[in-house]
DNA sequence: CATATTTACATGCAAATGCATTTAATGCGA
DNA sequence: TCGCATTAAATGCATTTGCATGTAAATATG
């Protein structure tokens, strides 16, 4: 590997990082000025709400969401608490839970939504052309693969 | 806007939240296995060492590196408390500051490079070619623009 | 020139995060 | 089936972050 390509790569994480920290602030900031609660419950709450009535245990969130455990652990006491979720004993394993969503939860989601499709239009459909957005959709693909 | 571009959109976005993710962690865990402090540590003293012996004042680098106010406030004391910058009283303006690197600081920031520089290479660099990773750059930089 | 506004940076306090450990149940090998 | 390693999830404690506000100096306004 060349060291021209060292630095095209150093640039290319730097561009990722700014872009997604331009994304994601402009994405909470929104939201909290819509009196929203953060994108992580959003996160949650989509993944629940596909899951349907069985619902999910806690590690396979934490593996969708890519959060530590005990991150999860605590976002779900917030969610939990605010009502927009359930914790319910799982009957296949008596350690784990099933997190169901609530119609609250559905509710919360859908308020959320436009707003997070319209920060991600401002900051990023907006700024490319849709083949350059697919481009970038599928070499950001590449590298996550494995 | 069609309805397809929206949903490429928002691929090409969990795409950069995941990948950023990803990297980030990895250059965390990387960092903290070689005894190293965290990535933000790198950011600071790289800014500092390229501004030389002037210095930077705190609203330079908080603009450079994105942080909020209080936030830089704070990491300069951490990295001040272990002797890697010092705060010095700024002649033009007495209520600001120069931040300055120390030997220390340019030591460490050395020592940090390598580890941050594998974990590129393992989580991007070697996952695309170098025709992609000058285009993933260039989108990138696109999306930057303004 | 006096006073109001803005800018630079710091800080108290509450919330969130990271780390290590705990509790409890499961599965596995002897 | 007993004992032990493993897995699921929670939690105490320290660190970090976020938010609001504080202090002090510079600049603008009349």
């Amino acid at each position: 590997m060349s060291k021209d390509t060292d630095e095209v790569a150093f640039k290319a994480w730097t561009g990722l990082w700014r872009a997604q920290g331009r994304i994601l602030s402009a994405v909470e900031r929104d939201l909290k000025a819509a009196g929203l609660p953060p994108l992580a419950w959003y996160d949650v709450l989509i993944e629940l709400e596909r899951a349907g009535e069985a619902g999910l245990r806690p590690f396979e969130l934490e593996h969708a969401l890519l959060l530590p455990q005990y991150g999860l652990s605590r976002l779900l006491d917030r969610i939990e608490k605010k009502g927009y979720l359930e914790r319910r004993p799982c009957a296949e394993d008596r350690r784990g839970l099933n997190i169901v969503i609530t119609p609250d939860g559905k509710a919360l989601r859908q308020r959320m939504w436009p707003v997070y499709a319209g920060a991600i239009r401002e900051n990023l459909s907006d700024r490319l052309s849709a083949d350059k957005l697919e481009t970038l959709r599928h070499l950001l693909s590449q590298v996550l693969t494995d």
